[in-house]
DNA sequence: TTGTATGCGTTATCAG
DNA sequence: CTGATAACGCATACAA
């Protein structure tokens, strides 16, 4: 910027602001400064910018295993909106791992990122910056952190969207209905267990506690519970998974049983990943809308970092039972 | 910082002498600065540290589609080794947008990061910055960066990969062997296609470039491809699919015709992501290390960047052809 | 409108 | 071994 500044004869602060303020400085000279930059190859550097600014205009995003395609649409649709606001975004896959975590949630409090989005529901940061997190600009997708914090976050109504899930197996005529759960101790595994549960009970249909599985949202994981529901003597005849992961991962363990879906057994995912519509049978699922829910948990987080106000804690996004071919009546 | 050595008596040298050199000082002066670090909660201030550094301890990582499962594998594999080398990465999905690509590949000339990786072919500077970009620690991997330039690149032997691939169908009795590519204009498109031709020629069986499609490496335009071929009156009785999305696509078009893989049509994919083995048929394909080779691009990287010599450009990393249940011999 | 001067937090240099 | 001080590049408050 010196170099600008000596070749135009003015001083780095008219170059400085030729290029932040263009209106503070007169046509003429703000166009000499142009052409000098042009003509030096300035450029600005954004170290000095952000360390003078206390700002990186970057975020972070945490995410606990980016191959799942429904949360890399979602990072995309963050990245989407933060480039257009102005961010770059900072990569934090955790691979499950408690550390990593506190590595990226550090990366906010040592001010390389000004904010922080959480794809998943754990607090992230360690306990002794418990009150310090308080202060820090956070948005979680898909569920609410864990404990009693007011970050706002992005979901769908897990709970309807299982009505409208046990509703169609239900209208199939399935009465012996089973589920598949990702983790045990979320919000959006009790909400939709309970919207589950909730409309089986009003059918006065009774819930079978050992068709109720627990593990991951991944397709071994899935394949693994599946195996142990067909390991069963009395055995759903509709299965329920928590994720179109876990839902493939169930139909390969269905096949190698060599039963047939759906005319044995129906199954229900959950996000429509791209792939859905590619499997044999095609995935009946709930489509959550990924890309949006990411664009707006950006935007969320940028009206946090700069002390804008927000409207409420909680968003709600819509969402569609998408019924394909992997459900079907209920077997006689 | 201040506050720190204020409350030890001591001065702000010290204290950063006692955090990053502690040999530097005697051991009582850093116990007592220690505990005040502790004390006062104080964390060194990374972007001033950026600052006089001139260094961010950040990679920028370009990919064309986040969602794509083989491009999350290499990205998680860079991610791993960053943070065990101490650096974060910035994530620059592209959507195959060449502006996007720019604003990512500005970031390194910025001092936003101190190197990039490239997931892609394309040179992703602008030409006003060709000659800059010369001195910029760049990492490309699957393929090699486009134009005159000596980036090192992480790779398998796509030519050799192709043989194995054409060995195997020609060993099943195929003649009439297609190919659907991702892309027309990468080395990766020319030595595969290399590769599968030069043994048929081996083996006197005719190339029909009427069953060699060109495309992106995604779900639908290997549908859209398929459904030409399948439109063909003579059609290949195998076809290579330049990638397991590709394949995916491709057989969801042929199911959809009505025909059985791998009764009528035998299908191979490339890269090997998690669902090839959920698939029904699993499909056959060529293994890529894909986490590996992220995690060697950045090792890679990071030599580059600390100026350390580079063996050799190309690296070739290690491939496997998986024959699975989605190829077999050719129909009467 | 423009120039001068200062500060941002850390590290490095040099002196003590 | 430790203290004082300069320097990094930019933005801005204040002065002219």
């Amino acid at each position: 910027m010196r170099k600008v500044s000596q070749m135009v004869g003015v001083s780095t602060a008219t170059v400085s602001r030729a290029l932040k303020n263009p209106e503070m400085v007169l046509p003429e000279t703000r166009d000499k400064v142009l052409k000098a930059v042009e003509a030096l190859g300035y450029r600005p550097n954004i170290l000095a910018k952000n360390f003078s600014s206390g700002k990186t205009q970057t975020v972070v995003v945490i995410v606990t295993d980016l191959t799942n395609p429904f949360f890399s649409r979602i990072v995309q649709g963050v990245e989407e909106e933060a480039q257009k606001l102005g961010y770059s975004v900072l990569l934090g896959d955790t691979n499950d791992d408690i550390n990593r975590e506190r590595v990226y949630a550090e990366m906010v409090l040592n001010n390389r990122a000004d904010g922080l989005i959480q794809l998943d529901h754990l607090f992230p940061f360690a306990d002794k910056d418990k009150e310090i997190a308080k202060t820090v600009p956070m948005v979680s997708v898909c569920d609410a952190i864990d404990g009693d914090y007011a970050y706002p976050y992005i979901t769908i109504d897990n709970f309807a969207a299982s009505r409208d899930v046990a509703k169609h197996l239900i209208s199939l005529g399935h009465t012996k209905i089973g589920a598949i759960a990702g983790r045990d101790d979320s919000h959006v595994t009790s909400d939709r267990l309970g919207g589950l549960m909730r409309v089986m009970q009003e059918h006065s249909i009774p819930f079978n506690q050992d068709w109720f599985m627990r593990g991951g949202y991944t397709k071994q994981c899935g394949k693994e519970s599946m195996e142990k529901l067909l390991a069963l003597a009395d055995r759903p005849t509709a299965v329920y998974c928590f994720s179109d992961e876990i839902a493939i991962g169930a139909i390969k363990a269905i096949k190698n049983h060599g039963l047939r879906i759906p005319e044995d057994i129906s199954i229900v995912g959950f996000d429509n990943v791209d792939i859905c519509e590619y499997m044999d049978p095609s995935l009946t699922t709930v489509d959550q809308p990924a890309v949006d829910m990411g664009r707006r948990a950006m935007q969320i987080l940028f009206q946090l970092i700069n002390g804008e106000p927000i409207q409420s804690i909680t968003e709600y996004k819509p969402y569609t039972l998408l019924v394909r071919d992997s459900t079907g009546p209920v077997p006689n």
